[in-house]
RNA sequence: GGCGAGAUGGCCAAGUGGUAAGGCAGAAGUCUGCAAAACUUCCAUUCGCGGGUUCGAUUCCCGCUCUCGCCUCCA
């Protein structure tokens, strides 16, 4: 049995992967703020999260998989409120987009699929026991904000005491960016680190208010995830992941709240995800490198292939997206295709798998199992994939169906179905299907002569013909 | 300014105190009327630069150069 080893951004080691308590491992992932579609660096987050439950589940732990939705903060808001929407139908058309965009990289839906707005009275209870506890305080305007200096481990997460927080205008002097901050909601805070647990009421926030103890208002973003967690994982549990930009402050005032509301350990593991870099550079709207799973299927790349793509470079560090690398994972996965297509015969992997079923392959979950490095897991796969093929004449009955069993697992750990491939469906102009199949005549007829002059006129006109025992393919040239 | 990550063959990318996985691309061959596909073989005496520790360093230490990310609501 091979035991998953994870790192720990808290205390920066790899640390075991087991549930704290009973047998099932709760694990908690910030899911996608759904005002629009989500970009592949999203979908790096995603992808790594399936593969840590794959290859838990791989290793025998059962894993109880909470995704949630954020369909309620300043975005969701503004942009709904821009185009008119209600604010539900806004989200839900992002949702079901994303849940589309999930089901085409091969994400395992999570057991739990919560949203933010199902969750306001969680939410607001949470807040009375912060105010109760008094870790939180409400200001005249009906807002309320959690009182950062009343928690003495704030910060432990993100190491704040080490990072010498200067303010905006320190960093501004320095030559470095910050974000735009709404101050309009936020002056009357009793100190600057303090955040909003509940936002008073605004015009532009439009019908999308609740009532609550302070009056009309709405939970400030951080507190949704800590009230999604303590209803569906409970007031401690194992991991909790998401990007590594929510490190701080998300995460950083998800401890905050939750510990100081149910007084108790958070969270046991955090499991943060890299950026995603592209062109060597942060995605930006501005520098036109922000792609989506539909821009990347207009040129022709399967969602297969940019998960491959994703999985190319270990999660803790920044993997350099390019569209070159999208080709050359391409050639990789039809590799691995052929291969499966030699192997013959049909397993259907499935979560149940115990690591003997790796049999040969057992290598490749060894390196997923030393925090999920995909990388050396893909290079094992390859180098066990050629010895196999060069001795498959020779495996015995048994060693082929360890041989099928231990590849349909290795499949599954990665999430790659290997699919056929769905040949882009260009329309072949009628004179160029004309011209081939007056080729594969002639060729059935030898006239080489012909069948290579019909080849270079077929050519010509933009199309290459591709020739297999049965029959001819067209292809784009 | 603070914190952090990194620099490995044409590209991408693992890894280890004992002499460089894997993928893509490229080359040759088998096969094929020719192609394509597939398969086989080949493809870094070398891991940013300069020192040091060591029998031995790409891997440990020191210095330097360069790149990149984060620094309050962006996965």
């Amino acid at each position: 049995m091979s035991h998953l080893q994870l790192f720990d951004s808290q205390t920066r080691q790899n640390q075991p992967v087991k549930p704290i308590e009973g047998d099932t491992l709760g694990f908690y992932c910030c899911g996608p703020t759904v005002y629009g579609p989500a970009h592949i660096g999203n979908f790096r987050t995603f992808v790594m999260q399936d593969v840590f439950r794959r290859v838990a589940e791989s290793t025998g732990l059962k894993v109880r998989h909470v995704r949630n939705i954020t369909d309620l903060d300043d975005k969701t808001i503004r942009q709904s409120q821009e185009q008119s929407m209600s604010l539900g139908d806004f989200t839900s058309g992002w949702t079901e987009k994303f849940h589309a965009d999930a089901e085409a990289l091969n994400l395992l839906q999570p057991h739990v699929e919560p949203s933010a707005v199902e969750h306001i009275p969680e939410q607001i209870e949470m807040i009375e026991t912060l105010i109760e506890k008094g870790y939180a305080y409400a200001t005249d305007e009906g807002s309320v904000y959690f009182r950062v200096d009343s928690f003495e481990d704030y910060g432990r997460l993100s190491r704040l005491k080490e990072r010498e927080i200067t303010t905006g205008t320190e960093i501004a002097k320095s030559g470095g960016s910050v974000s735009e901050r709404e101050d309009s909601d936020e002056y009357e805070r009793d100190s600057a680190a303090d955040f909003v647990l509940w936002k008073s009421r605004k015009d532009e926030d439009g019908p999308n208010y609740w009532d609550s103890p302070w009056g009309a208002g709405r939970p400030g973003w951080h507190l949704e995830c800590s009230a999604m967690c303590k209803k569906h994982l409970g007031d401690s549990f194992d991991i909790h992941s998401g990007g590594e930009d929510l490190l701080f402050p998300h995460h950083e005032n998800e401890i905050a709240q939750s510990e100081c509301c149910n007084g108790a350990t958070f969270v046991h593991h955090w499991f943060h995800i890299t950026h995603l870099m592209v062109d060597a550079k942060k995605m930006s709207k501005s520098l036109g490198n922000l792609y989506t799973l539909a821009d990347l299927d207009e040129k022709g790349h399967s969602a297969e292939v940019v998960r491959y793509v994703l999985l190319s470079g270990s999660y803790r560090q920044q993997l350099n997206f390019t569209l070159d690398s999208l080709d050359a994972a391409g050639s990789a996965l039809r590799k691995l295709r052929d291969f499966q297509e030699k192997l013959g015969g049909e397993v259907a992997p499935n979560a149940a798998a115990s690591a003997e079923a790796f049999g040969p392959f057992q290598p490749v979950l060894d390196a997923l199992c030393l925090d999920l490095n995909t990388a050396d897991a893909l290079g094992k796969l390859f180098s066990i994939v050629k010895t196999t093929q060069k001795q498959l004449d020779s495996l015995s009955d048994d060693e082929l169906e360890a041989t099928r069993r231990g590849f349909a697992h290795s499949l599954y750990a990665f999430g790659f179905s290997l699919a056929a491939t769905d040949e882009p469906a260009t329309d072949i102009p009628a004179e160029v299907q004309e011209m081939a199949e007056q080729r594969w005549q002639a060729k059935a007829d030898k006239d080489w002569a012909k069948c290579d002059e019909l080849r270079d006129q077929i050519k010509a006109a933009g199309w290459v013909v591709k020739d297999s025992k049965d029959g001819f393919e067209l292809e784009p040239a």
